[in-house]
Order: C-alpha cells, then sequence, then structure tokens
DNA sequence: CATGAATGAGAATTCATTCAT
DNA sequence: TATGAATGAATTCTCATTCAT
C-alpha cells in the first residue's frame, strides 16, 4: 500500500532532518533510512523541499491546533498558560526531533516556504497574545505588550528541550513546574 | 595589504553566512561579496569551515569578555543583569548579523567546531549562573535551579532581537526594559 | 544495463590510466572517453582511487594466477620459465596498456593501497622465487639468491614490452626467445 | 648569492620530486624545503617543468658522461662493463634519490620534454651497444641482438636500487657481483 | 634578489532530480 | 508503485603562475 511507503518516508525523514539540518540531509540518507531507493522518495514527494515542507508544517499544525483547543476552553488564563507550557514541554521532551527541526531549520529554506512557516508562528503568537490579554482583562496578568510577552513564551516553551536546559534524563514535571514559575514570576524574590 | 584584504573577507563571510547558513553560503559567493578570487579565500583560510570558525568563535569570545567584565564589577546581581541584557541587546541590535549566524548555524559543523562552540556557551552560562548565585545570597533572588536560571536568561537574550520580537524599527532602551522586566518579574500581576 | 557501462568505464579507464599517469588522468577524461557523465563514474566507483585499483589489482590478480596456475604444472623449471616469460611477454604486447600502468602509476597513490599492490608483487616474486629454488634443487639453475633472482626475472619481464626493447611491431617469438636466452643464459659466450 | 639560493632549490626538489612523483610534487613544497619563497623558485626557474629538467637532464648526462669515459678506455668490454655496473650500482645506492626519479617520473611530463629524455636515454644504449658490440669483436658476448641487449642491461642496472631488490641494509659490493654474475652468466646452471 | 599576496583554471566529489524498465 | 542507473550543475579545494613592493 502507497500509504504505508508515504508514512515510513516521512518517519525516516523527520529523523534525518531533525540530526542533520536541512541541506546537510540529502535524499539519499532518507531513502536509506526508509529502506527504498531515491526515485521512490520522487514518486511520493516533488522534490526535497516538498518532503521538509509536510513535516514543519504538519509538526506546526499540530502544535498550533493543540494551542487553540486550549485557548478554546473556559478557564483563567493562568490555568491555559500551565497547560500549554505542560503540553509543550511533554510533546517536546516524547518527540524532541520534532523540536530540533524547528530549532534549527527554519530559514534554510526558499524564501516561499519561509514565509509560510511565519504565518504558522504568528499564528501561534497570536493565539498566545490572546490568552495574555484574557489575562490582562482578568487583572491576572501585568500591563505588557501582549506580543512581545506571547514570543517570549513561545521562546521559553521552544528553547525548554534545548540540550542547554536540560540536566540528564529530562523529568518533564520539574521542567514544567521552572518554566511556569519563570515565566510567570520572573526571577527576583519580592518580599514584602 | 594582507590584513585589509582578510578584515574584508571576514566581513564579507559574515554577511553571506547570516543570510544564508553554513551549508547554503558558498565560497564563490563569499569570494564575489569580497571582491577577491577563490583563491585568496583559501590564502587567508585553510578551510571553509576555519573561516566559519574565526567568525563564530571571536563572536563568541567578544561577547563572553564583556560578560566577564560586567561580572567582576563591584556591583549588585541585579545591575550586572541590567547592564548585560543592555549590552546584549544593544550590541545584537547593531550587529544583526551575528545573532543570525548564531541562531541558525550552530550544529551544521565538525563536531570538533561544536564541541568548542559548547565550551564557549558553557563559559556565558557558568558566568550568568554566578550572577545569579550572587543575587540569592544578596536575596534579591529567588532560589531558583542557578544554572537553568542561567540559561534561560541567555535565552531571553539572543531571542531579544529576533525578528519575532521586534515590531518595526527596532528601540534599543524599550527593548531592554521589557527583556529586563520580563526576567525579573515574569508576567503574572501581583497585587496585595 | 549497468554492467556494461561499469565494464566500460573500466576501458576507458584502464585508457586514460596508460596514456596519462595517475595524477593527470582526470575524472573528466574519463567520463568522456566512456562517453558518460562524471556522475556516472560516482554511481559505480567510490573514488578515483578506487576505480584505480581495481584495474591495478585485477590486472595483477590475472598475472599472479596465470604465474600460480604454471608453478603447479609438473613440469622442469625451465619449462615453467619459458612458460611464464612467454604469458608475460604475449600479454604485455597484446594488453600494452596494462603494462604501462604498472610501469608508471605504481608509486602514486595512498600508502595503503600502494601496500596491497606491494603484497601483490611479493606474491609474484615468492612465486618465481619457488621455481628458482626448485631449478636448483634439480640442478639445472644456479645457486643465486633466490629472492634477488626472482625479483630480476619479474623486471625482465615487465622491461619486455617497454618502448625501449622494441624495435617497431612487436615479434612476440622472438621477444621471448630473446627473454629466455638473456634470463637463462647471460650475455657471455663461454667457449670450451 | 644567487648560485647558492639555486643549487639549495635544485636539492629540495631533487628530494621532493623524489619522493612525491611529478605531479603529487607542488612548488609549495619545494618552496617550503628549500625555505624560500614561491616567488624566489620562479626567479630561478621559469616554470615547474624548467625546474624539473634541469634536475634530470643534468642527472642523466651525469650517467652518460661516466659512461662514455668508462667506454672509451683501454680495457676488455668485460672489465667495462664491470665498472658500468660498479659505478651505476654505487651511484644509485649513495644517491636514490635520482633513481627514484628516473625509474617513476619519466613520461609524465610534455612530450617535448620526454623526447629530449629519450635523446639522453638514446646515448646511453648507444654507449652500451658500443661495448656489446665490442664484446662480440672480442668473442667474449654472445651474437645477441646488441641494442636489446644493452637494453636489458641499462634495465638491470637501474633495478639494482629498487627496493625488490634489496634485502636490508643494502652492500654495494655484493649487489654489483650480483648484477654482473646475472648479466654475463644469466640463472642457469651449465654443467661440464 | 626575494617575498607575500593574489589569481583563476581545473580537479575531485556531491547531490537533487529524472527516467526507462 | 518502485527501482537502479544516469545526469549535470554546483561545491570545496589545489596549485602553477604572476606581480607590486
Amino acid at each position: 500500500m502507497s500509504n504505508e511507503t508515504k508514512q515510513c518516508i516521512l518517519n525516516s525523514a523527520l529523523k534525518v532532518f531533525s540530526e542533520n539540518n536541512y541541506h546537510a540531509a540529502s535524499m539519499a540518507m532518507i531513502a536509506k533510512e526508509a529502506g527504498v531507493s531515491k526515485g521512490t522518495l520522487y514518486w511520493h514527494f516533488d522534490s526535497k523541499e516538498e518532503l521538509f515542507r509536510e513535516i514543519v508544517l504538519s509538526g506546526l499544525d499540530y502544535f498550533n491546533q493543540k494551542f487553540i483547543n486550549i485557548a478554546e476552553e473556559e478557564i483563567s488564563s493562568e490555568e491555559k498558560i500551565y497547560k500549554i507550557i505542560n503540553f509543550g514541554v511533554t510533546t517536546l521532551i516524547e518527540n524532541s526531533q520534532m523540536g530540533d527541526i524547528l530549532r534549527n531549520n527554519v530559514q534554510l529554506v526558499s524564501e516561499d516556504f519561509q514565509k509560510r512557516i511565519e504565518i504558522k508562528h504568528r499564528e501561534s503568537v497570536e493565539i498566545f497574545k490572546q490568552i495574555i490579554e484574557q489575562g490582562i482583562k482578568e487583572k491576572s496578568i501585568k500591563k505588557l505588550n501582549p506580543r512581545k510577552t506571547a514570543v517570549m513564551m513561545l521562546t521559553a516553551l521552544f528553547t525548554s528541550n534545548s540540550e542547554w536546559l536540560i540536566d540528564q534524563t529530562p523529568d518533564s514535571k520539574q521542567q514544567v513546574e521552572f518554566i511556569y514559575s519563570f515565566l510567570m514570576d520572573g526571577i527576583s524574590r519580592k518580599e514584602n
């Protein structure tokens, strides 16, 4: 069945792209990893860029969909932020390859494609912004520039699984608490 | 004169690498940008990687040296953090190419080189960690894991000039205030 | 069909290497001679050196195998020597390119490869040495150092088709007689 | 003084060419070995080929001159042959670099140059041929084709110092005896 | 005389892509 | 659908040669 092969190629490409970056990864590597010939890659995907596109955009869509779901729940903005961090950290730990790809490959492709990625990013930022604005309205969040705040939040999230932040084995609960606390309260000690 | 040419090549390479990423940038592009022949590149640098190395390591050294200078001043940890953010934001705005290179090219080269970059990174983190620990002793900073906190601080700094965070023309003062406030106090509004 | 192409490349490489020496011969020349693209060369062979290796080692193997066959026949050492010279001279005349390659290219490649060639050479020398020793036992050959004698024999053989030794059109029978006589009896006239 | 530099370059080139073959040897290597700049090489020699030419032709001239001197002595052909072998073996052992160059580099250069080398070779062969003819007249040498015999003699001589023929430390006296005996009497045992 | 710097043609090799089977 | 073979443009790097100082 064609679809099995296609999925197998996508999985292999995910692995190869996460380990090698867009230009260093070759179609030959992906074909070998998938156990198919290079010709087969081109039967399923028009080009290397299209294959990469499929992976990145579907990954970003996956995140955005979850962000939207959480944003639409009838809960406080603080709860939403906690849930988003929890989802983000857990997903990136389980699925570290996607994080690697998003962190390292984004501006390595055609401008056309970059624009589509940027749009997805803006969608994420927009969702976060709305949550921030909800928090400001609820008086649980400070009146900082909501867009900038949203960007910092997104950055903190995607940094959460970088090798720099992890001591040894990633403990997702601890990680979530750390990011949430860092994001909400900052690092200064306010005594009263 | 040799040194002028070398510096000209470094500048051109800085530009080309920042716009194109390590693999997409070619020696031909750098040569053309510098107005010299490809052979001249190889007279001054042994290889493409060495040219890249020179740029990245000297950039990281520049940052680290400033971080050390600030860390050694006889001032409170809060002042140090403010100064570091101020320096970082200003430098990255003035010199946005370096930020692009550091953000996008780091894991594209030989393992040997990656290790040297990692060492420089660890040096930065170590400096920040000591400032955090000073703050904890001075009771102006919360008892969070100092290393993780240092990593988040470094990340916030290097994100500060990403295209996502900037509206239009970058206003460094505003940017510094935002990052400092975000880092110190987080986003939640604590009223009492 | 793949195998035809591969053989065609080998033939073309044989020609180009024999006319040009390892460093002067370029992959572009071989590709042009074979009527394929440079990329095709690399589909069939990993590198220039591997292509050269294939030619040289298979050539040496061909000689060694024949030498072994002759050495194992149940005939006198003198007959063996005659047969070897006959085979060598004939083959080198028919296949003069191989002789050119073996004479001129041997020490132009990686040390690793040189060692493999040396081993083949030693095999030839060893076979000849045993024939010499057989002749000494049979009292038809003088008690000279058998290894040195074997080397001289090999040299005489491979020189046999050098341009220096041939007047015009090579007449193999005459050539064989000359080499055999030279080898067995030397040049001095012993009258008694 | 210019001449010292020129001689120093020639010595360095001799070394580099003997270790590396014409195409693998680079002007940079020769310059480094001589401790001068590449520019200096081009002040003293017009091109790489001219530098090589100087070495090879002067080497061949040196041999030819000695061969002529020996040929002109008023001694028997057998004595001449012994003296030539003695001179050749000794010189090649003492000066193994020249042998390496002559053995390995000859057909790697321009046709024009090859012709000049060929002429020198023919001169050697001619000298040897005359000695052989003298021997035939003196009835001490068999009536073999004198030219071919001369070529084999030359070959035996230049093979004498190849790594294949030498056990460990070259012992010139033994070597001379072996070559002379091989050349004069061949390997077969003639009992009478 | 000597040099360091610069040049550019050409080398080996890689790789996305195509296509007959 | 799938493959192996073929392509050719692009890439890094080398090296003989030139030349102002």
